[in-house]
Formats: structure tokens, C-alpha cells, sequence
DNA sequence: TGGTATAGTATACAAAAGGATACTATTGGA
DNA sequence: TCCAATAGTATCCTTTTGTATACTATACCA
């Protein structure tokens, strides 16, 4: 099956999973259902705040994630995948898979060339 | 199944397939088997030669592309994809599927908001 | 003799993405 | 009375990505 490239929307997946944090936190939510800000971001610890807030938003804005805000002091913001997100589930999956073997096949290609 | 979030290997795939003008290129290339540099550059018209050149080279790379180079005057150099790269076909197949959907379903969203 | 074709490079620049750090409001608890 | 916790903003800066434009070598053709 060949798909024209002249009416290729290859993109418009990529603009909602490229970001990079983006998958990582899409994985979080697929795992462990709902979670708070602050669990994600004890489970991201790299990322900063700005970029996690900023991620979400991208990703709510798209439908893929819901964000419940619970009127409370401390504050409470729950995140979940939306259902129509879950449809971005095989793909993740196929690119983890794909991206598994390419990182192999690269560590491969460093051993035989430093021998 | 679920992907462990610490052991995603996506960003290695997305590496691979992001920037501007990879995936058309790859699509280009597994739509037509062999092309020429040029021959992109016509399919592409709004590409530059430096982006051209650029993506073809990380994705010569990454083993995702072949470059023959006929030594002749003026040069032919033709591209091609490797049989591992025909491994990112279904992945780019998913992806410009669920980015159809998608599309489809920003426009209604537009639609619907603007009546 | 000068123009065309090919597959690039080189340089400078603009825009987008990401990072570091400090700051906010509010309430309960020590 | 002061500190901790939560979910953010605001500001400034650096890095990455992409664009614009000019330039190259060489052979063929008119």
C-alpha cells in the first residue's frame, strides 16, 4: 500500500506526538490511568514544570488528554487519556518496537566498528 | 500491552522520521524505488537544497536510504530505500491514517464551533 | 564563448523548542 | 508565626531547526 506523498498526513500524527516529553508522558498516563501533576512529574523527574504544564496543555487542547481540576487547597489536577487518545496507543507501540531493533542495530554496528 | 515508560524506546524511532521534510521524502522514495537528487527536488518544489541534502544524509546515516553516486559530469547520485528502512512503511502507514482521522475530526471541531 | 544542467557547499539569519530560575496563591499543621 | 504542599506563571537565556541566498566544478551544446 503506498500512500501519496502529496496527500500525506504523516504530519499532522507527528505534530501531536513530537515534543520531548511528549511520549513519555503519554506512556505514564497508558500505564497508571489517572494521574496528578505531581505524580507526573515525580515520574518525569528530568522534565521541568514549564514543559510538563506545556505538554499537557498541547495534549488537552488536541483531545488526547483529560484534565480535571479539583477545586481544593493545595490544588488537584487529575490527567487522563482521553478514548480517542488511546487510538495513538498502537502506534506508540510499533515505534517502541521499531525503535527497540534501531537502537540494537546501532549498538551492534559501534561494536563491530571498534573491534 | 503496555510499554514501560522507562525503557521507551519511541524517541529512537521518532528521531529517525522527524524533521520537516523526512517523512514525504521517505514517502517519495517508497512510492517510486529510486530517484535522483534532482527528481526529489522537482517532487518537493518548495524544499531547499540544503534541507534536501541534509535529511538525505541522516537518513543515509541511519541505514533508512541508499546514495549511489555515478562518477559522472554533471553528477548523478540516486537514492533509494534499504530494505531495512521498508521496516518503517506499516509505521508511517498508521501514522498518516490516524493523521487523516485527525484532520478530519479538527475540521468538524472548527465547524461546529463557527455555526 | 557563453549558457545549461547536476549535486551539492558556505554563510548568515530567523524562528521554534527547550531549560533555568524565581515567583505566585492558599490552607493546614507544627 | 512560619513552613510545606500543589499547580502552576513569568522572564530570560541557549540550543536546535529551518530558511534565504550566493557560490562551486565540470562537461556538453549552440
Amino acid at each position: 500500500m503506498n500512500i501519496d506523498p502529496d496527500l500525506c498526513r504523516v504530519d499532522d500524527a507527528l505534530d501531536i506526538i513530537v515534543g520531548k516529553w511528549k511520549p513519555v508522558i503519554l506512556l505514564h498516563l497508558l500505564k497508571n490511568g489517572t494521574m496528578r501533576f505531581s505524580e507526573l512529574k515525580r515520574s518525569i523527574p528530568e522534565i521541568t514544570q514549564k514543559m510538563l504544564t506545556k505538554h499537557l496543555r498541547e495534549l488537552e487542547e488536541e483531545d488526547i488528554i483529560n484534565r480535571v481540576v479539583y477545586p481544593q487547597v493545595p490544588p488537584k489536577v487529575e490527567y487522563s487519556i482521553t478514548e480517542y487518545g488511546k487510538e495513538l496507543e498502537p502506534i506508540l507501540v510499533s515505534m517502541h518496537e521499531w525503535g527497540t531493533r534501531h537502537a540494537l542495530r546501532k549498538q551492534r554496528k559501534q561494536i563491530t566498528k571498534s573491534s
